[in-house]
DNA sequence: TTCTAAGATAGGAATGGTTCTTATTGGCAG
DNA sequence: CTGCCAATAAGAACCATTCCTATCTTAGAA
């Protein structure tokens, strides 16, 4: 899906589930599917400033949660204590960076389902497999 | 490594390290060794409770942030704002469950490194690879 | 063993990220 | 166009985490 289809879909999700589109929740969107960068509230905030001034930092906090809970974005997962949010959607893999804390997206096919231990195809009901790489990236090797 | 040589093998690092081996230090690592489900800090905390009715819940986040630094234990990467921990070292995975929270260990075998995409064998030095399952355990689906 | 210096802890205050409260605004169905 | 109800802004509140500092403990020296 291009940004014209993601946002066409946004659309037609929230009127299947009765949110209002409203100005302050189709910038917030808009501004996370040109992030390619997993940002934190606070940096989304500052993004949003210009085409919104008056929005509010918490407005953009209960904006995420709900675009969350409605699968149009997702919540990162990290050992930070910072939320981060992407608007990739497509199943997708993680490579994080100890000493700089970026974040690099990758697309790998995951081996075969069968290749998990039985304990574990028994646990429930899978619906996401994410690989996550921790390391040091090149250019803070380079750095050091 | 069994708890006993977890022990030896803690205090060996802390001597090396120039850590003081103090009672908080040593309780706060054996009850780690001894939970096995991801405790947040608030728990370890009421579970030192009896053997340190003193302690505070500061040097339990101190402790902890010492310890993993130096690699004995682990923090484990969650979709939450509380920061759970772990004993356990063998590199191993988690599957998440999206209803209780609860996280379950499993061992699996990464299948090659070459069959990650190029440009993330490019990416830097890579130190760990975890692979998380998120989705509903069976005991969760069995309450609905 | 005793002494001492440096490091570690307890407790409370402070911080920072996130959520709640409330008055006001604005989307949209009729 | 109008009214209802969801959504927002602003600031207060909340909660997890960290800082401050006086006191205590560990480990090494005497």
């Amino acid at each position: 899906m291009n940004t014209e289809e993601r946002l066409r879909n946004f659309k037609e999700i929230c009127r299947k589930v009765g949110l209002k589109i409203t100005h302050q929740r189709l910038e917030i969107f808009k501004e996370l599917l040109n992030s390619h960068d997993h940002p934190t509230v606070e940096k989304l905030y500052h993004r949003l400033q210009p085409k919104l001034p008056t929005i509010s930092i918490d407005t953009v906090y209960r904006t995420l949660t709900t675009l969350e809970k409605h699968d149009l974005i997702v919540r990162v997962e990290t050992e930070e204590s910072q939320a981060r949010f992407e608007g990739r959607m497509e199943e997708h893999h993680h490579a994080i960076c100890k000493k700089c804390g970026g974040i690099t997206d990758f697309y790998w096919e995951f081996p075969d389902e069968a290749s998990l231990p039985a304990e574990i195809l028994n646990w429930g009901q899978l619906v996401k497999k994410s690989l996550t790489l921790h390391g040091i990236c090149e250019q803070c090797i380079q750095e050091e």
